[in-house]
DNA sequence: ACTTACGGTAAGTAATAACTTACAGTGTGA
DNA sequence: TCACACTGTAAGTTATTACTTACCGTAAGT
């Protein structure tokens, strides 16, 4: 069995297509072919897409006839959230406390 | 000037290792060879992490005497989370119409 | 039972990227 | 100025992975 943590969430949402997939199946269920049509890509690499998908505990799939209808899971989108919440807050903190400490008006820095 | 876009940043956490230097700055700022000591890998590729997150808009980097210090940037974690929250609800939403799931709190799983 | 529709899997390829060592550049102290 | 400390970049290698086509299993309609 897989660890359905957030690390494997990050990484199957880090590919732009994989994130495309997710982001259509937040619209409400659909089918694989529903999915793979309208997208650059072949319907077995939707397939395989949605199989990271599911590992990563960010989808659910069930059968329905012939048809494959995949979901959104609302535990793996919490357990990233839950990781990202502990993030957000603490990082936060720990930067005002710098702004407070020395002027930090100066975000100059770009890259290339 | 680059797009520092969600985009880039879940490729950029997607990575164990660039989320681990991540998860360092996130206790405050500090310089390369500091992050470096105690991970896994050298410092030179630490410094290309520390590159693909700041372009991911993740951190930003000031320069202390002959040290690079880094620290979070809320900006870039700010876009992620309106990403996510956007999402958070949306989804949970289409979903919580059709059943009633328990919430987030089984998480106990770890691999590799 | 036959045919069609739908989707998961196998196998192979090509592009990406994470890592290494070697080197260059910059700031600090004697 | 010389030596040292710290870090970014170049070049090269290797592993990963996103994609393709081909094939197989399964469910529904006739």
């Amino acid at each position: 069995m897989r660890a359905v943590n957030y690390r494997n969430a990050f990484a199957a949402l880090g590919d732009p297509t994989r994130r495309r997939v997710f982001e259509r199946l937040a619209h409400g269920p659909r089918s694989v072919g529903d999915i793979a049509h309208g997208l650059p890509v072949s319907r077995p690499a939707v397939s395989q897409h949605l199989k990271v998908l599911k590992e990563a505990g960010l989808v659910t799939g069930h059968a329905d006839g012939t048809r494959r209808v995949y979901r959104v899971d609302p535990k793996g989108l919490g357990q990233i959230r839950a990781w990202f919440d502990q993030f957000w807050e603490g990082a936060l903190l720990s930067f005002q406390a710098e702004v407070e400490r020395d002027d930090v008006g100066a975000e100059s820095e770009e890259n290339s």
